[in-house]
DNA sequence: GGTCGCAATATTGCATACAATCTGGGCGAG
DNA sequence: CTCGCCCAGATTGTATGCAATATTGCGACC
């Protein structure tokens, strides 16, 4: 598989960047693209290749993979290269039981501090969601995959811990992937809308609840994945791609 | 301050470590050298000055402080370099209201998993401490802060998250920073030995009280702090080294 | 015919050179 | 004497070149 995805060069194509971070513009092309599926798991990231879609140097490129891996989106391997995480079922549980143990607290942390801004930020998100979940293709299913995780996002911002904000975004990216990944294209997504009933509860003033419907929205998500166990050998992995 | 510290380039003499990756060993030995305060925060790590110590180029160098910059524990500003983080009261709540969060989970999930040869380092780890604990001078200091630390490491590594396990390790080393920063040199590091007692509830497979010793123990570190607002406008700082 | 070894190729790891930007001091005008 | 501008030095940002390592295809030997 060739990145040579013209949604990347298109994003690309503003070089009018100003004397900002190119590293972290590519980072962030990249993070896209993984989380958006469009790059798939396993796929080789070339320092070269990337650095002639965007029109860089390879020092350039291997910043952005660099700060990739970090976030676990990227998988480096010494003198073989950067490739697009595949992550195990294992890793798969290890993401959601993570998010189970933060986000309830982040929620009652972000009931005490709703402003009636945010709460309007809010209400526009989830009519996108809304939107997003009417219209068919695949394409509004990325996007709806996006949005669901800004939510979460958004909530983590209201928080007001900027370090727990960071974890959540990194959690929110990994899950993306893992859903990208494993998820049933069946009953994705949820019936009625869990985001919904959070924003009430945190409206309400209610913590607590926020916080208990928070975990059971994550049960959800995680429910809607196949995580049987291809318990992969090593040398499985080359073959999945 | 200069860094031309002999314990860094004393740990930087065996240059024969292998094909391994030299940016992150020197990652770590920045890493310890931050976490234990000879490096003190605000201080400049030019890249010509750390690459001429390890005797490695700007490159190597430039992939450390990036790496040590996602920890949290270096601030890279854009054409002005590198420094040692210097955390606000504000981060610094931040970051044991994470950890408040955070570990309770974790003592949960480690009481389930604690196998003997566990509780055996874990006493290892304990002794050890103790022996810090009655030593004096300065040196000692950093040692206990360090395997103060250790501690809540093991903790999260036998709790089996991978991810959670990296999240302790970035919020640890931050601790240890603002500690250093804030600490009182007075009541430091609690009379009686808190982590004994929770290490009791884990072996008594009562992870639940595990987890509210350790929320106390944490509370207890936080309340030996000086977090007074000077509340910095952004100008305090660079008057501050 | 199959397997092992070796060489050619491609890609990454690292160092260095050059360009861009910031910092600090000196000089001149008010 | 003070304020502001400008230039020189220093430091970072980026590109490129070379060395080291992994991969792949071919050929020889069993």
């Amino acid at each position: 598989m060739t990145i040579a995805d013209p949604q990347l060069t298109q994003l690309n194509s503003p070089p009018a960047q100003a004397g900002e971070d190119r590293a972290m513009t590519i980072r962030d092309h990249l993070r896209d693209a993984i989380v958006d599926r469009r790059l798939a798991p396993g796929t080789k990231l070339s320092e070269a290749e990337v650095g002639t879609l965007f029109d860089v140097s390879r020092t350039v490129v291997r910043a952005a993979l660099q700060a990739l891996a970090f976030e676990g989106l990227v998988k480096s391997e010494r003198n073989r290269g950067a490739f697009v995480a595949n992550p195990s079922p294992e890793e798969a549980r290890q993401v959601f039981d993570s998010r189970r143990l933060i986000e309830p607290g982040i929620a009652r942390a972000a009931a005490g501090r709703l402003s009636p801004s945010d709460i309007a930020t809010f209400r526009t998100q989830l009519i996108e969601e809304s939107r997003l979940l009417a219209e068919r293709g695949a394409l509004a299913r990325r996007a709806e995959i996006r949005a669901s995780g800004d939510f979460h996002l958004l909530l983590a911002s209201i928080a007001g811990n900027v370090i727990l904000h960071r974890f959540m975004e990194e959690l929110v990216a990994r899950s993306s992937l893992v859903i990208a990944l494993y998820g049933n294209s069946g009953a994705s997504s949820c019936g009625h809308n869990e985001h919904a009933d959070i924003l009430a509860a945190l409206e309400a003033g209610d913590g607590e609840r926020a916080a208990q419907l928070l975990v059971t929205h994550i049960n959800h998500i995680e429910a809607d994945l196949d995580l049987r166990q291809n318990t992969g050998l090593p040398l499985r992995e080359a073959l999945s791609r």
